[in-house]
DNA sequence: GTCCAATGGGGAC
DNA sequence: TCCCCCTTGGACA
């Protein structure tokens, strides 16, 4: 899924245009008829991001919702906002270049001030943003409000000024509180959830990683360890570290181990910023603008199978592990 | 146009 | 270990 960054991303989508609203849900394909009459005519009150899980309070407080939408994105679940929404200039600047390079996506005005973007009242003509479980958001202008829901549309939220529609999630869910805290207790730490200090959550990482004999790649990817990293990063974070992902995690150092929740911290505030997966940092200019446009630019590992190492040369290593696939450099990686 | 893999993860076997 | 979820970009014809 969406690694961690783009679930934070949809959750500060979902902050700035549908808190504080009534909202009306509905289940346009009719998989979730039930759940959405639950929350339907409720305040949306609040909403979190703990890893890939998205978690949308209705009626309640901020603090104590009565009942919260947990949805899960998998490997191509899709959010779709239309009507008054900010539109990251980020996700501006993206699109701009997408025009470019022929992809579909239709540039937004380019310049939008940057001081007002998470302001409603900055928005102009309707707008239609889509976040989805991958890296590339793409927004279009000048939608009909509101828009007829297109394909299989698990939920649709409506307030008066914008709705946002879900659909391919794993997980679309009604929790109550007591649910919720069970999910959050089987989660690892998140950097950007703020359910613990950060020290606290470098802690309880190292702790959990260190006393298992199971590959750190593997813990890496296991959510109970921490939150919010897959298969991109997990290859990208183990590269930058000089790890190799078969190495138990009871033979990483501690030191190796903050260092490598120290770097998820730092990769996953660029991620939420950016909303790319952007795992060679310190680009500038040219290198930048191509790593930005071009996923092959984008990664030291990831993808670049039978490729030479960008650091040493050596041919980029693909295996599976645990069904999934890992990428790695035998020669860096040690 | 067709076909496949994909940044997950839960559940049936 | 497979299947579902049932979308989408990219490779290929």
């Amino acid at each position: 899924m969406p690694e961690g960054h783009s679930v934070h991303r949809i959750a500060r989508q979902f902050g700035a245009n549908f808190v504080g609203r009534t909202a009306r849900v509905t289940s346009p394909q009719g998989r979730f008829e039930v759940g959405a009459a639950e929350l339907d005519g409720l305040e949306i009150t609040s909403s979190e991001a703990i890893g890939k899980h998205l978690l949308l309070g209705f009626g309640g407080t901020a603090a104590q919702p009565a009942h919260v939408l947990h949805v899960h994105l998998g490997i191509y679940g899709a959010w779709d906002f239309a009507g008054a929404i900010s539109v990251d200039p980020t996700i501006l600047a993206a699109v701009g270049r997408m025009g470019q390079t022929g992809m579909r996506g239709i540039p937004v005005r380019a310049g939008v001030d940057g001081e007002h973007e998470d302001s409603i009242a900055s928005i102009g003509a309707p707008r239609l943003a889509r976040l989805r479980a991958g890296e590339q958001e793409t927004a279009t202008e000048a939608v009909d409000f509101p828009p007829e829901p297109v394909g299989q549309v698990r939920v649709r939220i409506l307030t008066d000024t914008a709705v946002a529609d879900l659909r391919g999630p794993t997980v679309c869910e009604v929790l109550e509180p007591a649910e919720v805290a069970a999910l959050a207790e089987r989660l690892g730490p998140d950097p950007e959830a703020p359910t613990e200090s950060r020290r606290k959550a470098e802690d309880r990482f190292v702790a959990r990683a260190s006393r298992s004999n199971q590959p750190i790649g593997q813990l890496l990817m296991d959510q109970s360890v921490v939150a919010g990293i897959g298969n991109v990063y997990r290859a990208e974070l183990l590269f930058r570290a000089r790890i190799d992902p078969h190495r138990p995690g009871s033979a990483v150092t501690d030191d190796e181990l903050r260092a490598l929740w120290r770097d998820w911290v730092k990769l996953l505030r660029i991620g939420v910023e950016t909303g790319q997966m952007l795992t060679i940092d310190g680009l500038r200019g040219a290198r930048r603008a191509a790593a930005l446009a071009n996923r092959a630019d984008r990664h030291w590992v990831y993808k670049r199978e039978g490729l030479p190492c960008r650091r040493c040369g050596t041919s980029i290593a693909l295996e599976t592990m645990q069904g999934r696939k890992l990428y790695w450099c035998p020669g860096c990686q040690l």
